[in-house]
DNA sequence: TCCATTATTTGACTTTAGTCAGATATATGG
DNA sequence: CCATATATCTGACTAAAGTCAAATAATGGA
């Protein structure tokens, strides 16, 4: 790895990530104890069950208790047994827990303007679009990704969604019922595999590996949703499914695609595939690609 | 403000500057209190005054000499009188101390590398880019002016990077000898200003004004250092001469410049001046600038 | 030389943060 | 109904972090 990314790194670290770290909680705290102040706060106008405010705290549950008590000893918050399971708790604001949470949200606000504010409209513009861009990158490093049946709810969802952007970027639609989609798998070979992957719980792509016999697969219905576009993610998806191939005994995977998809196309070429011919008879592909995997390590996906 | 960027700005406080930040001091500490580790790292291979270090770490004195006491105890530094002023103290690392201490820096380096190892390549680049623009820009919100004399070791350290720039920018060079430049401003009017911009105590920009007579001034020697471009100083410099000229109860302020200087052309557009006829015998110049100077509120700098 | 100032240390504290082992009360599957 | 698992609370601690005032030592002029 780069020596002088390192070194960007660990210097933003220490100048931006410390010291604003710093200075955000002195800013917080408000003549509370910042754990006081950081619980109140992370409870929320609408409440929030005992169990997900340890979770996100990562606090003790005799701690957490504790401060609890001190809050609502405080009358700023009150807590109240979930009637659905009346082992679990929730927390909710009182007024005054309201008033003192307002006072908070608006310290977070003059913090954040205060970095801002001696700023011109052109640096500003800079400094919110590099910050989106730290915050989309640093998310991505925590996508995971996971085997699925492919008739689970997400499985379903992201293939609709992807689904939906074909019928809008092919020339005249696409038609799911039509050609070798949507139930005409279901031939000699019926292993298959479909991998989600998910950013905080959410789906944010897929992508499915099919036997077309013993040694040969295909990949289909790789999708990234838009916004996470961008991160390399479609690589390690593919990474990730031809690894399964491997697994499965597989010496080559083939996969077809339109010529719209560009992006798509230049993936695969750049992952070693090469175009073969057409090898099924999917009425709306137009290019067809096919990849000898090879055993070796150097292609699987790091750990 | 942009409610949208108080948002952006918010969010990356919250899930970057936290998150990063909290990770980044669970992977230190390394068996020791985090105080003490810190105190440590921040002592450095080179050593450090007390005074320095307690201002950098901002603790209370009392406090730091006991953390240092039990680090002395450890046998991981020694504190020793500084020579010079027998009151002060200088803080070394010992052998062990100096193992703990590249214990320390090489989690550091781990850390920066978990941050850049799920991503690919190209997403690599984009992170460390984001992060220097970020360094950049907070930075800039710390950068401060100060009136001092002309003759000052920064401030000619300042105008000798200003005519060596000229000097590379001109078709045929430029001599600081020739003409309106050096000497030859001792005129009717002697009253003059010299504003210098600094960055950490380090010099990164300068600006003078001159009494051209009662009413009318002349901004002269306006220069950014190259690593401070792009924040919009050159526009609070500006501003801020301005605001000098009106306290001297000018109403005009005048300007020249030559045709190479586009960016410089474009400020003073955008900034309010107007072109207007040659008003001095300067042979460098080739355009001439003038704005009237209202002395409302809305066109002095932000406090 | 003396006196106000500055740098650091010491003593005597308080608060905050956190841990861990039971104790209680509910839920859940047989 | 029972055994086992879960969610939370209580008691009994410890360690870390930080504060404040007074003491000590050295410096820098008047």
């Amino acid at each position: 790895m780069d020596r002088s990314a390192i070194s960007r790194v660990r210097s933003f670290n220490r100048h931006v990530t410390l010291r604003v770290g710093a200075l955000n909680d002195s800013y917080l705290g408000l003549g509370r104890p910042l754990g006081l102040a950081r619980l109140l706060f992370e409870v929320g106008p609408d409440g929030s069950d005992l169990q997900n405010l340890r979770e996100r705290l990562g606090l003790d549950s005799g701690y957490i208790s504790r401060l609890l008590k001190t809050l609502t000893d405080d009358r700023l918050l009150v807590v109240e047994t979930d009637p659905a399971d009346r082992r679990r708790r929730r927390v909710k604001l009182t007024k005054l827990g309201r008033a003192e949470w307002d006072a908070y949200d608006a310290l977070s606000d003059d913090f954040a303007r205060s970095m801002l504010q001696p700023l011109g409209e052109r640096q500003r513009e800079r400094l919110t679009a590099a910050m989106a861009e730290i915050e989309l990158l640093l998310n991505a490093a925590s996508i995971t990704m996971a085997l699925e049946p492919e008739d689970s709810e997400d499985a379903k969802r992201c293939v609709d969604a992807y689904f939906q952007e074909l019928d809008q970027r092919f020339k005249n639609g696409f038609d799911p019922g039509n050609g070798g989609y949507a139930g005409a798998t279901k031939d000699r070979e019926s292993r298959s595999w479909f991998l989600i992957a998910r950013r905080d719980g959410q789906p944010v792509g897929c992508g499915a590996l099919k036997g077309l016999d013993a040694t040969t697969g295909e990949i289909k219905r790789m999708w990234i949703a838009p916004d996470a576009r961008g991160l390399g993610l479609s690589r390690r998806l593919l990474n990730e499914l031809e690894a399964l191939a491997r697994k499965a005994g597989m010496t080559r995977v083939r996969l077809d695609t339109n010529g719209t998809l560009k992006e798509a196309q230049a993936l695969y070429r750049k992952a070693g595939y090469r175009e073969i011919g057409r090898y099924n008879d999917n009425p709306y592909a137009e290019l067809w690609f096919e990849k000898d995997l090879v055993t070796e390590g150097r292609e699987t996906s790091a750990a």
